[in-house]
Order: structure tokens, then sequence, then C-alpha cells
DNA sequence: CGCCAGGGCTAGC
DNA sequence: GCTAGCCATGGC
């Protein structure tokens, strides 16, 4: 199926750290599993050429979930009005923010603290294995991440079996928290920002960093920015008057990009980890 | 071997 | 309110 690009940097977009299960095929294709299927696509000039094991409503589906239905050159507009973003936004056109699945993200994201990301990937492959749905595609097999329902009742023993390490209460906690308030994932989607990272917060092993993750990467909240050790490098080098932590940051962030600040820190993050390890 | 990974919790000031 | 030390694990 060939499905308008809208501006998409593929790649890009794939492989910088927002998403944990996607494969890149010797052909320069990408197979992701995303939550109810399995896709493989590939970038063709003004397309994007998608096949699926299930093609129902495949082209919604995909458009959905790499933001292709947004107009980002407005946003980018916007965000030029600051010098320094003018300058790394041409790097950084075709950047998507994708819209992945609640209960994945939040899963994913707690462990992702001090983590690095084959590693994630990793544990969140075999726990998906062993809990979620099997799909066959292309004859291979691939497996679906699990429903809460598929992953509620999982032991502490068993997730450190799969290289969660000191992450496993978090999740065991995360799993609790869920049990008593069943429809936390979906009540977030009405909350705003700022209430929704106060209750995300209260799980033990979910703090402000891994909390945003969630809401920017699967709520596609662009007023929520994640401030890892990349973010605090580049504000130290392009914004020597502003102090380089967290709360100094994030007062910036808001005052200068407002609601776009999450967007914006996720650009220079973005060219902060790919542009300059170039040079 | 030691270091670090898109952090967060806890104890101790 | 702030910070140092700690947390599993494996790749380098």
């Amino acid at each position: 199926m060939k499905i308008l690009k809208n501006n998409i940097k593929l790649k890009e977009t794939l492989l910088s750290g927002q998403c944990f299960r996607v494969t890149e095929e010797n052909d320069g294709s990408f197979t992701c599993i995303l939550d109810d299927r399995v896709i493989n696509v590939r970038d063709d000039n003004k397309y994007l050429i998608v096949d699926s094991n299930n093609l129902n409503d495949l082209e919604e589906k995909v458009k959905y979930y790499f933001d292709l239905n947004i107009d980002y050159d407005k946003f980018d507009d916007k965000l030029s009005e600051n010098e320094y973003m003018k300058n790394i936004i041409k790097f950084c056109k075709g950047y998507k923010v994708l819209r992945q699945n609640h209960f994945e993200t939040f899963i994913s994201y707690i462990i992702s603290q001090n983590n690095r990301v084959s590693r994630i990937s990793a544990s969140i492959n075999k726990i998906s294995e062993k809990y979620g749905k099997k799909v066959v595609f292309k004859d291979k097999e691939y497996f679906l991440f699990p429903t809460f329902d598929e992953i509620k009742d999982i032991s502490i023993e068993e997730l450190r079996s799969f290289g969660v390490g000191f992450r496993d209460k978090y999740i065991i906690d995360a799993l609790n928290y869920l049990k008593t308030n069943n429809n936390f994932l979906l009540d977030l989607e009405k909350q705003n920002t700022e209430e929704a990272t106060e209750i995300l917060t209260i799980i033990k092993g979910i703090g402000l960093k891994v909390s945003s993750c969630i809401l920017l990467f699967s709520y596609h909240r662009f007023d929520a920015f994640p401030i890892d050790t990349w973010v605090i490098k580049n504000f130290s080098e392009n914004f020597k008057n502003i102090k380089a932590d967290q709360n100094s940051i994030k007062e910036f962030a808001r005052k200068e990009f407002d609601e776009l600040s999450g967007l914006a820190i996720q650009y220079m993050y973005h060219y902060e980890r790919n542009e300059k390890d170039k040079a």
C-alpha cells in the first residue's frame, strides 16, 4: 500500500529512541510492531510503501502512528522565531512524534530508566514473546506487546529473568496501580499535562523524565518534555545565560516555546544526538 | 577491570 | 529543598 508520506523522515523518526520495537531490514525498510499488528514500511520518494499482516484500516493506522495527519510546518515556523531553533530546524524537518500505544509506552519507559535502548528492546521482546499474542507476517513470527490483562499477574522473579533489573519492583507497582485504577491510562487523555504528570509520578519508578516520555510519545503532549543528559548538555553549550538544570530549562522552555516546548526540546535532543555525532 | 546507559528513590543534611 | 550513593545488567 502507498501512503503519502507528508514529509516524514522515516529512518530518523524510527531510530530516534522513541520506540523500542523496530528493526531495520537489509533492504532498508523497517519492520515495526505496532499495538495490534506488524508492519513493514519503506521510504519511497513521496510515499511510504507499507505492508502488514493486518490490512484493516491500515492506511488510517499508519497515518495516525507516524503522525502524518498533522502539519508540522506551522509548528516549525513558530519555533523558528527563536534564533537557535531556526538553525537546527532544517536538520529536524521530517522528524515526527509517534503516537504509540499507552500501555506499552507506560511499561517500556519504566524499563528505560538508566538503561540503554538495546537492552530495553531486549526486555520488551522477552516479555512480549512470553505473554503477547503471536503474529505471523511474511513467514516470520512476531509477538505483540501484551495487554494489561495478559501480564497483570506476572511475578517479580519472572520480570527479573527478562533482564529488567532493579526496575522489576517499579513494574509491579505500576501494574498494581492499574489494578485499582482500571481506566487510569485512558483518563490521562482527559487531563492536562500538569495533572497527568502529577498522577503518573505517584507510581514508584516514574519521575519527571519517564512521565514526560510517556506523555510525549504516547499522548502526543507537545508541552511535555524529557530533560536528560543530552538536553542539559545542549543547553549548557547554546544557552549560556540559562542555568542548565531541570527547573531552569523547564521554565525557559515554557516561556520561550509555550505549548510547543516538548517538540522544541525533542528537536534539540535529536540534533544533539545525531547531527553533532557526524562531525 | 571500570565505566556508563534518554533516572529515580532514599537517606542524610 | 537539595544532593550523593545506590540500584541490576551487559556491552564496551
